[in-house]
DNA sequence: GCTTGTAATTGACCTATATCAAATCCTTAG
DNA sequence: CTAAGGATTTGATATAGGTCAATTACAAGC
């Protein structure tokens, strides 16, 4: 369970308390298209992804999917989950690649919470991130258009100090990917196609070169 | 300070934690139109809505506005930014109505949370809550069209048990419902007329009564 | 190497909703 | 009551991005 100890939220927690969190966590695997858990279900453990990728997503009343999210290595989810009345999964997990977790039960962590307020910061703080994402998230859907949401994304972890030609590769299908941004695959597609001819990216396969970071910075 | 104690976030507080509150807390009044915060401005408040109306929004890099939340008599807003870092607000508040508020300093509450598990799962039930609510409102946008997210915001305080002709009033001027539920108020207005025609429900102004809810229901 | 199936791309077309402009309605001040 | 100004509605038109279908690229198994 070291990948416990290294994730920030159990980084407060003394070694009475971590201790019993490993007794009440196990490790699990899934593999790749099965489901870790369902929309509506009832939550007692929340996860920890360890390898592999898992897209959390929601289905419309027709049973068209949208990825909220997509999670990758070292990241908790369905946390939130923890505090909310009711107490079901708000959204589908299914794994994106054979993956290996560590389930939580919320219960064993919820008691944790109640004797040390440190603890209880620490995810107020996770928490809070999460909500200013999902604020972010909101804007991006009814402020901007496809062609910018899809720039952001591939500015996403473009930091002040990165120099042009940077390059980055996903691991997700590229349909996954265009649900997480809202958009059609072939809309997905053709943006990209139209950012190449434009000069400013570059693309092989699922390898994308930014070309011109300042000018793509511009649209966003 | 009456309806600081009658809020439930605060109903886990001892008497003395109250009253530190309180001496940290003040009643403030903005009249309408005014703004109580701007987006990136430093916070060190967050508030609690006595009377009034307030409207949380964001502006896009053109300078179009999008209406995040409507803030109602008894609601608190803000307080996520407390547990943020950087600190500051994501949005911008702006008064639709003259309203009566009271300030409440983050750093007091933060000291106050920071010595009471009780207050901190409180607090954390409202974030999750909060966050449930923005993925809600993703779903919304990236799973509905516009005629749906109308009808389901007509539907908002209609339980179960709601017998069919049901009435219901807005204070906010249309463009503003509009901008919150992200049509534009032509658009809002054709839909209301749409549905009036097809006779599930009537429009008076600004009162709306539902004629039929089940048939509502059927399109959400 | 082929073959087969899935994923991604491309093209042609369509529709929901935005945009722009004009016409009404509603409220408030005088 | 009347006028002025804003809010709302209505009509006409434009367009981003969706849909559907056909084509190509790519990976996995033989």
């Amino acid at each position: 369970m070291e990948s416990l100890r290294k994730n920030l939220l159990f980084s407060t927690l003394d070694q009475q308390q971590f201790s019993t969190l490993v007794e009440h966590s196990s490790r699990l695997q899934v593999s790749d298209g099965e489901h870790l858990f369902h929309q509506k279900e009832a939550a007692n453990y929340f996860f920890l992804l360890e390898t592999g990728n898992i897209k959390l997503y929601r289905l419309s009343p027709s049973g068209e999917e949208k990825v909220i999210e997509l999670i990758h290595q070292g990241q908790t989810f369905a946390e939130a989950v923890m505090f909310m009345q009711g107490g079901t999964y708000p959204v589908n997990a299914q794994a994106l690649s054979d993956c290996q977790l560590i389930r939580i039960h919320m219960k064993t962590f919820l008691e944790i919470l109640e004797d040390s307020t440190d603890n209880c910061l620490k995810i107020l703080a996770l928490m809070s991130q999460r909500l200013h994402g999902a604020i972010q998230e909101i804007d991006q859907l009814s402020l901007q258009n496809a062609k910018m949401r899809i720039i952001q994304f591939l500015l996403r972890d473009v930091t002040a100090d990165t120099s042009t030609p940077h390059t980055l590769k996903w691991t997700t299908p590229k349909a996954t990917l265009a649900s997480r941004l809202s958009v059609r695959p072939e809309t997905f597609s053709r943006t990209l196609q139209q950012l190449s001819q434009a000069g400013l990216i570059q693309v092989k396969g699922s390898t994308i070169t930014l070309l011109d970071i300042d000018a793509l910075r511009q649209y966003r």
